[in-house]
DNA sequence: GTTGTGACATTAT
DNA sequence: CATAATGCCACAA
């Protein structure tokens, strides 16, 4: 049987988005995430979840993490602003990394206490309350 | 192809 | 409070 023929039998998949890029920077996905992060406002934190959420990709928030980790050079966005749910910073404690956030939030007046800033900064939807 | 990883989230125990 | 189980999905190896 011609392979052709094979494949008409298989089971259909469900069509993803398709994805042809040449490049991080040319990640629809993560353009959007960028985006959205350009767009906090000083003094406020919001989450991963939300993030990506926002830049409409719900459920991704891992996606929205990658987007930070390969921010290109030159591009400077307040990803100190973005921190885990409840408002955890996402860094190991004691990193680098974990300081200098810190370090970044408290410049703007946000209360970081044992690697969690106050509830009070979160932006936007913080389920229910 | 498959497997492992990760700046995550949610729910259950 | 902590840990585990899932779900999620792009990437790198």
């Amino acid at each position: 049987m011609p392979r052709s023929k094979v494949r008409s039998l298989l089971p259909r998949r469900k069509a993803r988005a398709p994805r042809a890029r040449r490049s991080v920077a040319d990640n629809p996905a993560l353009q959007a995430i960028w985006d959205i992060v350009a767009q906090l406002p000083p003094g406020s934190v919001s989450t991963y979840g939300d993030v990506a959420r926002a830049a409409g990709l719900p459920g991704r928030a891992r996606q929205a993490g990658y987007a930070l980790k390969h921010t290109p050079p030159g591009m400077h966005l307040p990803w100190h602003r973005v921190v885990g749910a409840g408002g955890k910073i996402a860094f190991p404690p004691g990193s680098r990394a974990h300081r200098e956030q810190t370090r970044r939030l408290r410049a703007e007046g946000v209360e970081v206490a044992n690697g969690r800033v106050s509830r009070a900064a979160l932006v936007g939807r913080l389920r229910g309350d």
